[in-house]
DNA sequence: GTTAGCACTCTCGCCTGGCGAGTGCTAATG
DNA sequence: CATTAGCACTCGCCAGGCGAGAGTGCTAAC
């Protein structure tokens, strides 16, 4: 009830004691395993006194009575907000990243994919990657080409190096001369605008220019405004999801169920990635703090990447609560940051 | 042993009665329930003769003694090939797949996407989609796109209206207009052709006309050619994976780990779906007849899919040997035949 | 050839008792 | 007064035993 409880160096030494055995052993950690694997220089029965307040106060949790005790939500909370270590990546793991980052750069879809699957095996996590909402990216080059007499291939190209697809209906057929001149006047007129930008400015020289083309363009023009302008999902990678099946908490198929269904569902898992660190700094929910009920169980480590500053997307990872965040926390900010590095290079050259 | 066995027309009727029951029930199917819920007309004693029979000849086994009968692989295949009744869908489901797959035609990748999800979503199983190899499709249009000094975006329209985008990294710069010359001279030589058919034929081309342009393109050009040849990786589309968690066959983990990674490797997915049906009709495999013994405890049901006669992918489901095979024939076969008139009518367009 | 009856086998669920791990309390200790 | 040792207690887990239920195989009767 309190929680006003002290919290003394003692209890916190052995908070963490509690939270780093059950993270590397996934089994629920007594007095005796602290007393003998962690040198506090104090007796089980100390620590089982220590054990009984912290628990009192909502760190601990006993799975049931007279097994050890594993760390709470709250525990957790308080494992990573105050006694965590960042246990930063050893030199040859920063060099391997960013060896395996830097190779095959300028696809940049491959890019992308390509980290998430290097973060999921170094966590042994799911590893989720968001990329920028196409409303939200600079365009760089507009292209159209007549597929047939009824569809346009719109492609749009944007900062930094995305390629877009989109096949548009149009009302009347187009000459493959007139298309070209219709994809010269948007280039001509949004290059280097933000895409969500463009209905606005487009409609006032819409006005002007109009005159010059076939009135049949029109409704063409429109068309191919709207399609640029609407679809402005983002795409999400994932991978190492099977990692999820190797960890002892969800050897109940039951529990694997409704977290896979939740990972399947392209939509939520925008949602909760973009809530996560829209707001610019690396970011730690963890099991019940979630708002969605299918993750209760897990915890998300997350963190922006950006462009010159201007965060782009996100990159998180999902795993069992007990997953080893000094690690991995060192892992996703540096792996975030080398990101961003890139994609900041590449838009500029 | 033998398996010279007459198969008479009992024995047949009570094979069927147990794979009948057992997919439907995923229980061992004794012979009091197959007198009570079948009427042959016998008793479960005779029955109970008649299914040792089978068991001696390999049709049925038991999972231990003084459980019920379920049928083995060769009982599978046996009442795949003789005794099964394809049980063609109903007028309101084709009615309903009908619907569902003319929606949004004119997005290619989503027509497919949208079609495996619908097939797994019906079937309750694993619904892949492998696409035609670039190679195997005849390109429409071919566009260049400068990115910057060193890379040019490659766009490849090929029937029946697949994008294909490839980032070239040159060892020049050129110009847009250069850039949109090359582009003029690739799409009058090349448009129409088999795409692994372009080597032979452009080397021809290529002396001839080389000395209108720059000597600096030569080295483009051909990277261009390079990379429209090479990476002529099919794309396999997955839905309806997490169905397989609902199967009773594979609540244990440890039996869905080996084939979620199998799954989830597109190399080998490709490879088993390319042998599949690549010889034009529908095919099954049962269980064990498979090739990796990740999925021998899983049976494929596999149809080709073409344009205008000329099959261009494969589409499969993937579920437990104990599948609805009546069922799921008929709807593999009526959705490959419909996406095949759909991509048909997409082509001529 | 078919069927009824019966003994047999095997799984499954349930209960039991022993074991081990870990706790909480109390009293002794420095 | 904090710390520790000792001890009784609680619980989950596991192995073994038992009965119920389902289903078979065999035999003898129809």
């Amino acid at each position: 009830m309190s929680g006003a409880e002290i919290m003394n160096e003692r209890k916190k030494r052995i908070l963490q004691a509690v939270t780093d055995d059950y993270i590397s052993t996934a089994e629920p950690v007594g007095s005796r395993t602290i007393a003998r694997r962690y040198n506090l220089g104090i007796s089980p029965a100390t620590i089982r006194n220590e054990m009984a307040d912290l628990e009192e106060s909502g760190y601990l949790e006993q799975p049931h009575t007279s097994a050890g005790r594993i760390p709470s939500d709250k525990g957790y909370r308080f494992y990573v907000d105050s006694l965590m270590q960042a246990r930063p990546l050893s030199k040859e793991q920063q060099a391997r990243i960013y060896r395996e980052l830097k190779r095959r750069q300028h696809e940049i879809e491959a890019l992308i994919q390509h980290t998430a699957k290097l973060i999921a095996d170094l966590t042994s996590c799911a590893a989720l990657i968001l990329c920028p909402r196409l409303q939200d990216r600079v365009l760089k080059h507009i292209e159209l080409i007549p597929l047939n007499e009824e569809n346009v291939l719109v492609i749009l190209v944007t900062s930094p190096g995305f390629v877009e697809t989109r096949v548009v209906e149009i009302p009347h057929p187009i000459s493959a001369e007139e298309l070209r001149k219709v994809a010269e006047f948007l280039n001509a007129h949004l290059q280097g605008m933000i895409v969500s930008n463009i209905r606005v400015s487009l409609l006032k020289q819409l006005h002007l220019e109009l005159v010059r083309y076939n009135s049949l363009l029109e409704g063409t023009l429109d068309l191919i405004i709207k399609t640029i302008r609407k679809s402005g999902k983002e795409r999400v990678y994932r991978e190492g999801t099977m990692h999820i099946l190797e960890q002892p908490e969800f050897r109940d198929i039951e529990k694997v169920k409704p977290l896979f269904e939740f990972l399947g569902e392209d939509d939520t898992l925008i949602d909760i990635l973009g809530n996560a660190s829209s707001h610019g700094e690396l970011r730690v929910v963890i099991g019940k703090e979630h708002e969605m009920a299918e993750i209760r169980d897990c915890s998300m480590i997350s963190a922006p990447y950006g462009i010159r500053g201007n965060i782009v997307g996100i990159l998180a990872v999902l795993g069992p609560t007990r997953m080893d965040y000094a690690r991995i926390i060192s892992l996703v900010e540096f792996v975030a940051g080398l990101l961003s590095d890139t994609l900041t290079e590449i838009d500029a050259s």
